[in-house]
DNA sequence: GATCCTTAGTGTGTGTTAGACACGAAGCCA
DNA sequence: TGGCTTCGTGTCTAACACACACTAAGGATC
């Protein structure tokens, strides 16, 4: 933290309805990567933008911080203004600083990623008649500002997170089976798993409860249901454990 | 990012030698946290701060991003400014942004870690007559701000990568033995190594190229020097390998 | 109720790797 | 010459990673 000059006065001077600084502020925006897994792929869930720049673009979810919200709950409005999500997994992943990265100024964007049950949550069309919509990871278009290289930096970090930590489960229902999982994990990391090694490796972790429960309304032999066991998950983690898919 | 009308106006307006916004922003900064090794322990640079608020606190170096410069490079000017350190090795770690964490308003700062080879750089005594002074890893005072919070992000942070990562070659010098980098695994990791196993496993990298020198001026045995096959090692890196310590 | 179709669930063998462990060689110094 | 210090090296064992295929269950269809 510098003494400069600089940080004289932090705090804001009001000019008849605006705000003065000594010097120049960036302004500080969050944007949102949300992961949802169905039956078929990886899935990014994006939003049109209304309004230039780069209107009618898909673009992340996101927007300004406010001054009296920390970065997290900043995220988490933006989500839910935008796309109605609520209660997500959120977790930080890198801020983008660039110079050029948004025409209008300078702007400093605080990126997180989410990751979400797709089942759970139904995508409510955004306010301001903006559209929210799930593309195929294989299928996103070219996106606003630098969120390509956004999108691709969460990408990167979700395929190096879930091989060691628990994260696959916080894109299921509470409930499931072994074969839904694996799907998971086969399609973040975009290669096939083995089943007999995937299931031994999982259950040996101990994380996984198995339940008295059995998949319904399947036109095949049904499977049987687990939950993941979180409290056992944090009690491991505090002891340094670790796990790898 | 957001279409709302915040974003109407991005850039700021003059009023008299301020700058003023719609809304009121918070201001960014960068703080670094300095890791070096030397033959004892691991030690983080701090500096001593010469305003208000904290004044006389050790804190991490770091100030305010101007309006003209990328985050990365507001990192480096700072830590020249205040350290006199150049040219080092130097990633994003977090970005944190809790209302209370300056009592001067709303600062959003961006923490960066550094790795340093002790013997290169000097410490310069910072401008302004401000202190900076490395501090053993087990003997850090209380910090300023949240600087204690950045500093333990930032060692767990170093924990994780230096296992996966070749990161330990920035904390030494280009030529160095096998015996000097394993003090410098054995004193991030803050555990002891076995001899054997870590050459066996460092030499199994193929990114240790042996010179045909051995270390010179000491009491007993000298030991051959290696150096760190960088060009090798972005190459592998590449085609997705990993490795582990 | 027999057949078909689809997915569930399970075990072994093999090669590789992690980790424990100790001693003779080299070089400097007194 | 002897003593001190660090260098440099190999083997064994236990655990783990990975490859691999068949029977069981259950609903759907005829």
């Amino acid at each position: 933290m510098s003494a400069a000059p600089l940080a004289a006065r932090v705090d804001p001077e009001r000019h008849g309805g605006s705000y003065a600084y000594d010097h120049p502020r960036p302004a500080v925006t969050v944007d949102c990567v949300v992961f949802g897994v169905d039956e078929e792929d990886l899935k990014i869930l994006l939003v049109r933008r209304g309004i230039p720049p780069f209107e009618g673009r898909w673009a992340l979810p996101g927007g300004f911080v406010r001054e009296e919200e920390d970065l997290p709950s900043a995220a988490r409005r933006e989500l839910q203004e935008e796309t109605g999500l609520e209660k997500v997994f959120l977790e930080q992943l890198y801020t983008f600083g660039d110079l050029g990265r948004d025409p209008r100024g300078r702007v400093i964007s605080v990126a997180y990623y989410a990751l979400v049950k797709l089942g759970d949550h139904r995508v409510r069309a955004a306010t301001d008649a903006r559209e929210a919509r799930w593309f195929a990871a294989g299928d996103v278009p070219r996106l606003a500002f630098d969120h390509d290289r956004i999108l691709a930096t969460a990408r990167a970090r979700l395929q190096g997170k879930v091989r060691y930590q628990p994260i696959g489960f916080e894109l299921l229902p509470p409930k499931f089976t072994l074969t839904q999982l694996q799907r998971v994990y086969e399609k973040i990391l975009a290669r096939p798993l083995d089943k007999r090694n995937f299931r031994k490796k999982l259950l040996a972790t101990g994380l996984l409860v198995e339940l008295d429960e059995v998949e319904r309304g399947v036109a095949h032999r049904a499977a049987r249901l687990y939950r993941f066991d979180r409290r056992k998950y944090e009690q491991l983690e505090k002891d340094g454990f670790m796990f790898e898919v």
